[in-house]
DNA sequence: ATTTCTTTATTGAACGTTCAATCAATAAAG
DNA sequence: CTTTATTGATTGAACGTTCAATAAAGAAAT
C-alpha cells in the first residue's frame, strides 16, 4: 500500500489553522494562503481535502459545534442527581467549558454566527445547535413549571448564555469563565426560586 | 452658485442602501456596486462622498449606534419618575426600540459587531457604545445595592439584552420585541426584588 | 535484494474572476 | 464660465481553483 493516513492529520491541522487565521485577521481576511501557511502546507491542499474553501469553513464550524455538544453531554453524564437545577447547571457549565471559550474558538464562533445569516449550510448547522440547547433547557424547566413559563425561561437563559459569549468574544481580555458561570447560575436560581413573576405570553 | 445640497441626501441614501445590501447578501458580498445599485447611483460616488468603502461602512455603523443612543435617551427623557427601576426599564425599551430591531438594522449591527473584532476603528465605536450602556445600568443599580452587586447586575442585564438581539437577528421571523422586553424586564424585577443571591466577586 | 509499478500526497505556477479605487469626461446649475 | 455632481470604463491587486509535475511509500515482480 502507498503512503496513507495523512487525511485525518491534515484535516485537523487545517481546521485548527482556520481558527488561528480567523483569530488573527478575521474571517474576511482569512485567505486560503494564510490558512495554509498557518498549517505549514501549500494552498492547493485545501481543495484536495475539503473540496474548496467553503468545505473547510463548514468543517471548522462543525468541529466547534461538535466540541460544544460534547462538553455539555460530558458534564450531564457526570451528574449523579436528576434534579432540573443540576442538569441546567451542567448545561451552563458545558457552554462555558474551557475548550470553547479560548480566544480563537470564541472569535471563530462569532464570525460563523454572523456569516450564517447568509450562508444556508452554516445556518442549518447553527439552527440544529440552537434548537438542541433550547429543547434541553425547556425540557428541564418543564419539570418544575408550566409550559409557557418553561419556554420563556429557556429562551431567556439561552439568550443570557449567548450574550455572555458575545461580550466575551469581543473584549480584549476574553471571557471571564468563572464570572459568566456565576451570573448564569444566579439567573437560574432566580428563575427557579421565584417562579410566579414571569407571566406567559 | 452651482448645484449644491446633494451631499446630505446622498449620504443618507448610501447609508440606507448599505444596510439594505448587508441585509440582502451579508457584509462579505456587499460590494460597492451592489450598494450603489440599491441607492440608484453609480459606484464611483461612494469614494466621492465617503472617501472609500471603509468610510461608508464606518458612517453606517455610526448611524446605527447614534440611533440606538437617541432611542434610549428619548425614553429616559420622557420619564416622570427618578426610580432606578423605571430608568433601567427605559434603557431596556430603548434597546428594543422599533427603529433598531428591524431586519436590516439588526443584521447590519451583528455584521459590524463581528467585523469590529479586527477593525480598530469599528472596535472603538463599539466600545464607546458598550461602556455607555454598562455605565448607565451600573449607575442605576448602584442606587439600590452595593458596588460589586451593581456591577454584576449591570453586566448580566447587558448580556441578556445583547443575547436577545443576537438571537433576534438570526431567527428568520426577526425579534419579537414584546417578548424581548418582557423577558428583560422580568429579569430586572428579579434582580431588584431579591438582591441577596448574587454574591460579589 | 533490486527493480518496476501503482497509488497517495503535495507543490506552486498559471488562469480566470472579482473587487475597490481612480480619473477623464460630461452634465447641470447658477 | 465656474463649480458641483455624477458617470462608467479602466487599472491593478488579490483571491480561489485548477492542474501538470514531483515526491514518497509500499506492493509486486524479477
Amino acid at each position: 500500500m502507498p503512503k496513507v493516513g495523512m487525511e485525518p492529520i491534515r484535516r485537523q491541522q487545517l481546521i485548527k489553522a482556520t481558527m488561528a487565521a480567523i483569530d488573527e485577521v478575521g474571517l474576511a481576511d482569512a485567505t486560503v494562503m494564510r490558512i495554509a501557511r498557518h498549517a505549514g502546507v501549500s494552498a492547493g491542499i485545501i481543495s484536495h481535502y475539503f473540496g474548496g474553501k467553503d468545505g473547510l469553513l463548514e468543517a471548522t464550524m462543525r468541529q466547534i459545534l461538535s466540541d460544544l455538544r460534547e462538553a455539555v453531554a460530558t458534564r450531564r453524564r457526570e451528574l449523579s442527581t436528576t434534579s432540573p437545577r443540576d442538569h441546567i447547571g451542567a448545561i451552563i457549565d458545558g457552554n462555558f467549558d474551557r475548550s470553547q471559550v479560548t480566544g480563537p474558538v470564541a472569535k471563530t464562533w462569532l464570525a460563523f454566527w454572523a456569516s450564517s445569516m447568509h450562508k444556508p449550510e452554516l445556518a442549518r448547522l447553527q439552527e440544529v445547535n440552537d434548537r438542541r440547547l433550547y429543547a434541553n433547557l425547556c425540557h428541564q424547566f418543564r419539570r418544575v413549571m408550566p409550559h409557557d413559563e418553561a419556554r420563556a425561561c429557556a429562551r431567556a437563559l439561552a439568550a443570557l448564555i449567548d450574550g455572555l459569549w458575545l461580550r466575551g468574544a469581543l473584549t480584549l481580555e476574553g471571557l471571564d469563565r468563572d464570572e459568566a458561570r456565576r451570573l448564569a447560575r444566579d439567573y437560574l436560581d432566580r428563575l427557579l426560586d421565584n417562579r410566579n413573576t414571569l407571566s406567559p405570553s
